[in-house]
RNA sequence: GUGGGUGUGGCCUAAGGGUUAAGGCACCUGGUUGUGGCCCAGGAGAUUGUGGGUUCGAGUCCCACCACUCACCCCA
């Protein structure tokens, strides 16, 4: 027989870290809901152009990092290795233009990278993803990034950063990369040679590059926001007044430039200390072109990715509680057959009244299926035998003061209950 | 794709090249007739990641593969 094990860089999410997933996944969903945002669920696995096209065939997610396979019918599909071109994508089929404009949608579910797993990174990872479609006010991008903010703020984090950037525009960005790239041309010596080779492929991505040598060149290197456009350059003015205006902290962070193609104006990250060398919770931008290059009419957005698993990963570094499941109201034990009939019975009949109800399995001794009361955390242990089968009444015990008393079988929905909700 | 580290029951850990691989946690059953938590006793559970090699003899040494892990690239 073989022995199976989970692919590589994936993971069973065990009933023990559920509560972190519940407290996670419901308070992202009630800060988007109260902001208005829409949930929408799009396929997990859309035809492989789409993310070929939307996210650039030159970044390193298309090039090396989709799950993509022939479906029976020949057609290319590939795992989604994030939510914002199927979004998009779902916003122009279902021509969602027509609803009042803009369009605030939320996701939450896997997303799919193959990557080499580590710290904080998996091939199956999860991400709560925010868009806001159609519109270019700067409101929006602001209201993005308070979301993210106010998710990470009520989870209970300390010492986040928020990595503000503007990467322009098809109009002005263009000339600032030839200027970089005239800069980098006089240093073209002393950079290292993922540089010399990234200023070939995707010349933005040199000011990020984390070797030594390098440093002094990024340092000096011209900066992106001193070569936008006037409207680029109006559109960043007035996202950081806001910012400002609501006393929120950023750093401008001008080697922050991000892996996909699609970004246009701001971009941003959050990044959090106790994941590794994996910084960032998450990372989002405007993208004013994606709906066009994805055959739908010229629609602007602005969205963000928050990496669920990071979220959790902080939440344990930085020793973040979470309520843990209650046990059952009540555990069944009971001694004989007539009193295991009575058991079945019981449990249908409160588990129908809406009490939470854990009925011992098999035939054992009363010791042992206290020992597991005790085990499921139950608050009480309702111990039916012979004799109080005789009597119609069951044995009740208090788990926690250790305290017992008879009930009537009749009452003992209405008994637990009253105690049910103190 | 590249580099480092690590692989012993479900989990954690022990075993200086030499008998039937040891212990703790967790699990199960008992400790006088039907009562949990503490304690005590017992039980089940491992072909030491896989396959080769060296050796009279390998959990221990060597090689390969696989997996996990950390880091690079990149990203959530």
């Amino acid at each position: 027989m073989p022995r199976f094990q989970r692919p590589t860089g994936t993971q069973d999410i065990l009933p023990e870290e559920q509560p972190y997933w519940n407290r996670v996944r419901t308070f992202a969903i009630q800060l988007a809901e109260r902001a208005g945002f829409e949930r929408i669920d799009v396929p997990i696995f859309e035809a492989t152009e789409l993310f070929a096209r939307g996210i650039g065939t030159a970044t390193d997610v298309v090039e090396k990092e989709m799950y993509t396979f022939e479906d029976k019918g020949g057609d290319s599909l590939t795992l989604r290795p994030e939510f914002t071109a199927g979004v998009v994508r779902a916003y122009i089929e279902h021509g969602m233009h027509v609803r009042p404009q803009p369009v605030k949608l939320y996701s939450i579910g896997p997303i799919f990278r193959y990557d080499r797993p580590q710290a904080g990174r998996y091939r199956q990872f999860h991400q709560f993803n925010l868009e806001i479609l159609g519109t270019q006010d700067p409101a929006a991008d602001l209201e993005i990034m308070l979301l993210v903010w106010d998710l990470y703020e009520g989870l209970g984090f300390r010492g986040l950063s928020f990595q503000l950037n503007s990467t322009g525009c098809p109009r002005c960005r263009p000339g600032y990369v030839e200027v970089l790239k005239a800069y980098y041309q006089q240093h073209i010596a002393e950079i290292c040679d993922d540089c010399r080779r990234r200023l070939q492929t995707n010349p933005l991505r040199v000011l990020d590059c984390k070797a030594e040598q390098c440093q002094p060149i990024i340092a000096a290197a011209p900066a992106i926001g001193d070569h936008l456009c006037e409207e680029c350059a109006d559109h960043f003015a007035t996202l950081r007044e806001y910012l400002d205006l609501l006393g929120k902290p950023y750093t401008l962070n001008h080697r922050l430039v991000r892996g996909l193609d699609y970004y246009t104006k701001t971009v941003f990250e959050v990044w959090a200390a106790g994941i590794g060398a994996q910084a960032a919770v998450c990372g989002g931008g405007r993208y004013d072109g994606l709906a066009e290059i994805l055959g739908g009419p010229p629609t602007p957005g602005v969205g963000v990715a928050a990496g669920i698993e990071r979220i959790i990963l902080v939440m344990k570094a930085q020793g973040v509680e979470v309520p843990t499941p209650p046990g059952p109201l009540a555990f069944i034990a009971h001694l004989g057959p007539e009193a295991r009939r009575e058991g079945v019975r019981l449990a249908d009949e409160l588990r129908r009244a809406g009490l939470s109800v854990w009925l011992a399995f098999g035939e054992r001794g009363l010791k042992s299926q206290m020992r597991e009361a005790n085990k499921r955390r139950a608050r009480y242990a309702v111990i039916l035998g012979e004799d109080e089968l005789a009597r119609g009444v069951a044995a009740v015990r208090d788990m926690g003061a250790g305290e017992q008393v008879e009930v009537p079988l009749e009452g003992l929905v209405t008994w637990l209950r009253e105690r049910a909700s103190l």
